[in-house]
DNA sequence: ATTAGCACTCAATGGTATCGAGTGCTAACA
DNA sequence: TGTTAGCACTCGATACCATTGAGTGCTAAT
């Protein structure tokens, strides 16, 4: 990805290596591969877009581009293909970002303004409506939020013996673990501890409780050993669920409407890929430096299994902390200005909503 | 599905139509089928299996079979295919449920085995291992609870205003929900308010809750609507979340390893069936009579897009109760001896965690 | 009743001819 | 000097045809 500090001096470059006809020739070369999945020959460009040119003359601007490595030829009599390197280029100085559709802004705030009040459904939600718009597979990782403090902790008992571990952050999740505890505890006790915990805890980090904090309250409280371990394991229980984090897929048998997966090798290839969360949430994560969309084309995602995929990605977050990120994957040949375009309004619809969802949690 | 009581009567019927050899033959082909995804010829079987016939013999064994339905040719010159006919027949009749391998054995257990606590995670793990043992598409059921009981209802204070609303079930389950209380209310009466709950509602299973209920509520204490309404609200809510059911899948890119999805738009047309989860709910969920096994065969399944595939599906139950299912789906052409085998097994399986899920949560 | 033998069928395979979209190159032109 | 018309050439795609071989049904002999 270009930093748009070198920005400008990539632009000089550009214009010393590529004149703007070569320019508009490209661009109208990749616009036309993008609509068709064809390779696109001279006589297509000549006739197509109007640039006042022979076939000709695109012909040898053609070669011209491909020795650069902008284009390809599958062979020798057929037409040209991007390359990696011309998508590259097309994103970064080429294409023109056009407004969101109209119904593609009504479908994506119909489908998130709906009432959510889990944070994971909420992003679900978001993955889902991408894939529906893009007409791509989406994908996206639950919010991780080892960064969000403790607002209430309680140790509810339930019956003689067990009790629920509650943790609930600021982020406003919940989460409980049932406990087993002596059978001697009285419910009063458990108020006691549970005023302690709060008291300890609130305004903590999840990623803060450590020995310390738990020595503070075996000064504070006496309690038994046996009571204390099954609370802090299932404290740290809540917090690993509330940190763990998922992958969501959607429209992952979108790919068969592409002529690129209408080989079962490719489509099985790319749908293997799909099954390895592990390695997708890696991928999605990967490269996230500053807080605009990311395209990842071809082999420039190291994984192998995707080098002929493209990757759109962003990350959400809440307040300044970002907590996850959602993406959507598909062909090299990807609609990257419509792409792009939902990309950026689902981010800042996302980051929207998570807001309302964290302080308006007074509804 | 052929019941017990009626299978002594077919037999009889079968014996009339079918003699011991064509019966041998049929079985011989049909194992081949599912062996090699290829017609099978006359010649095959008089090779392979060592029944002291000539090909000549067993063509006319295989015209008289494919008359009576239960064998068909893809054209004039190739061997036989069994049909849908053939085999419910062969899993009905012919079939011989052998032992499943140690293996599979000891990766089933292996999976279930591991320290689990949460009853839908077991179903997750238990469709897991099934479509690993029988390399084919495993889909599950989460646990429907509607008529589990209340164990413990609780109302616990998070901070001014805000409260959650927790329900534990018999089966161990709990469920949280976050509400908006009137800013006034001390911690105090929320007390009071849990006990009272706890009283009316413990032993009721989640479906009793009525107006009958909460106006014996409202009798006992004095409680404003702005109080009792989110209350009842969160009850519901963690009730409704509790019964709402989910279908896992697992092995979904199995498909791809058998010859009759080489077809794009074959294996597309199934993908595409295991996107909508409410028909393969429906599908898992009808016809589950008895509690043994259920194959359905290629169009007995009524559901358009999978006309060649077989499902073979089972129930899983705590203590009396069916709360959910288990199920595999494969070509028709399914090695129906292992996933049925396997399927016993597992149901078996889950089964006895379930119990000890429930019971032992005391660990 | 069984089977050897034989003519027949038909998908699959591989080779060949044809077609056409597209290229590179050359020569003519503005 | 850049542009373009013209032309020979390339090569995948398509269609056509002959060949092959696995498998069948039928008949006649055992």
């Amino acid at each position: 990805m270009v930093s748009s500090a070198n920005k400008g001096v990539m632009k000089v470059f550009l214009d010393d290596m590529l004149d703007e006809r070569k320019k508009r020739i490209l661009r109208a070369i990749i616009d036309d591969y993008i609509g068709t999945a064809e390779p696109v020959g001279s006589r297509t460009i000549a006739r197509k877009h109007e640039l006042g040119l022979s076939s000709a003359t695109i012909r040898n601007e053609m070669a011209d581009l491909e020795e650069m490595g902008f284009l390809a030829q599958p062979h020798s009599s057929a037409g040209r293909v991007p390359s990696d390197k011309g998508y590259r280029l097309y994103v970064d100085h080429l294409m023109e970002l056009n407004e969101l559709p109209v119904e593609d802004i009504e479908g994506i705030k119909s489908a998130m303004e709906v009432k959510i009040n889990e944070l994971s459904q909420l992003i679900r939600q978001a993955s889902m409506v991408m894939s529906r718009i893009t007409r791509y597979t989406s994908l996206a990782t639950t919010p991780q939020l080892k960064k969000s403090t403790f607002k209430a902790v309680q140790v509810v008992p339930i019956e003689t013996g067990k009790a629920l571990v509650i943790v609930v952050t600021d982020a406003g999740v919940v989460r409980n673990c049932l406990i087993r505890i002596p059978d001697a505890i009285l419910p009063d006790f458990l108020i006691k501890v549970s005023n302690l915990l709060n008291e300890k805890l609130v305004g903590l980090t999840l990623g803060q409780v450590d020995r310390k904090v738990v020595g503070e309250i075996q000064d504070e409280i006496i309690i038994t050993k046996e009571l204390l371990m099954p609370i802090l394991k299932g404290i740290a229980e809540c917090i690993s669920q509330i940190d763990s984090h998922e992958v969501f897929l959607d429209g992952t048998t979108n790919i068969f409407n592409y002529p690129e997966f209408r080989d079962i090798i490719k489509a099985k290839e790319f749908l293997s890929f799909l099954d390895q969360k592990e390695i997708l949430c890696g991928l999605l994560e990967s490269n996230l430096p500053n807080d605009s969309v990311v395209v990842k084309i071809g082999a420039e995602n190291c994984v192998d299994g995707i080098k002929e995929c493209s990757l759109v990605k962003a990350t959400y977050s809440l307040g300044d902390v970002v907590i996850g990120s959602i993406g959507v994957i598909g062909p090299t040949r990807m609609e990257y200005p419509r792409v792009i375009s939902s990309m950026n309004y689902i981010k800042k619809k996302i980051n929207q909503e998570l807001k309302k969802l964290v302080e308006g949690n007074t509804e």
